[in-house]
DNA sequence: TAAAAAAGAACGATCGTTCGTTTTATTATC
DNA sequence: GATAATAAAACGAACGATCGTTCTTTTTTA
């Protein structure tokens, strides 16, 4: 029985997904065509589709994949013992994820924009990837709750929103990096020390306003 | 000679414009097609190109309007008297941008994440909004200028990488809220204050090596 | 040798764009 | 002031190019 051996499988469609990589990242989703990635692949258009049924699935799978080789990246970080405190959690991940543009020419964060992108028209892309960041956001809790615990949070913060507060600064760097370009792990950390100053009253019970009301402001035609 | 007036025209570059916009935020930029502008415009196609020369050239205005509307809709934060502390001035910018969505069902925050995925391979658009988010971020820049003044924030403080540090938490929400939904201006705002505890010795040393040394990280194979 | 895997020419669909025709609105003429 | 002349503006069928995908043929391999 002439059946090619799981590893053979596995590699052709790691070859596959590796053009399909290459392209994306350097025409965009929808600008590269399958012929890009066929003859990327080096195989041929037939070969191709007997491993991915479409190209919708080929995206799929690049966009997935970059999001579970950012989880194994990032997890160790969030795992640390001891966990570092927040500037220097937040230098830690964005510098892992800039890291991972070095490798084999991969940009993480290119991948990352056209995933958003196609996230809103693509129901199950989009389905995927909430679900991914959902998850993320949980974990950011879990450090939330360690970092409470251990003082460098005080108790009376949500868990929640600071998950939130974090997520934006991460995925903040990966659009402003992506984007200008001139922005690295340490200034956003090192930023970020700048804005972190003692409340004045002022400001206590401008946070206690904020929770309530809802900015009622005059929005300009376009 | 039977010319259309100024005002005529500029009304039907309006409407095309304004049926791009629909067009692009329901389907993504490649997925709408221009016979998808040209029907919801109420115009031929004839017509349409007359006034835009072609796809990209919608594209391109598409964006740019979506930028210069949100600058207009910035612009009055940024020259307060007197200048809100950081918190509500993060959750003032982000309630704006989040007010936005509401405007004639207009999102735009989807209008950006679909620009950011099409500069990657647009020179164009590239350059165009590259030109913008970095003139932003100096006027961020002048505004940590005025916190440091006013003693907000330190004078230690960095003024380039703070200005970086709020972008990020900025652009950042603008996903967070496109992809996830779940967020908005005030959890924002509440979670940036649970990051703000004063330094620890520890903290203080990790800072100043952080601007010296390059994370050095075995990054994983996909 | 037999069946799976790869090849690649070919197909139908659809895209952005063009271009010959028709409509519309302004000006000149009587 | 009605009408004819005229040119811009709008129309929309049609075109060429290109896309994703298929399908028959050839090659490979257990």
């Amino acid at each position: 029985m002439p059946k090619i051996s799981d590893e053979k499988r596995a590699a052709r469609r790691a070859q596959i997904l590796a053009a399909a990589w290459t392209c994306f990242q350097k025409e965009g989703l929808h600008a590269t065509t399958m012929d890009d990635i066929i003859r990327t692949s080096g195989l041929s258009a037939g070969a191709v589709y007997s491993y991915y049924a479409s190209k919708d699935e080929l995206i799929l799978a690049a966009v997935t994949s970059s999001l579970s080789g950012l989880s194994a990246l990032v997890e160790p970080i969030l795992k640390a013992e001891p966990l570092p405190a927040p500037d220097q959690f937040v230098w830690q991940v964005t510098a892992t994820i800039a890291g991972f543009t070095a490798r084999g020419g991969y940009d993480l964060k290119r991948i990352a924009l056209l995933g958003w992108s196609e996230a809103q028209r693509n129901e199950r892309l989009r389905a995927t990837m909430r679900g991914f960041y959902l998850a993320f956001r949980s974990r950011l809790e879990e450090v939330v709750e360690a970092w409470k615990r251990s003082g460098v949070v005080e108790e009376a913060a949500s868990v929640q929103d600071t998950a939130k507060a974090l997520l934006s600064i991460i995925l903040g760097f990966v659009v402003q990096a992506a984007i200008l370009g001139d922005v690295d792990a340490g200034a956003l950390a090192n930023g970020l020390t700048g804005l972190r100053t003692p409340d004045t009253p002022a400001q206590k019970s401008a946070q206690a306003l904020r929770r309530q009301s809802t900015l009622k402001r005059a929005v300009p035609e376009l």
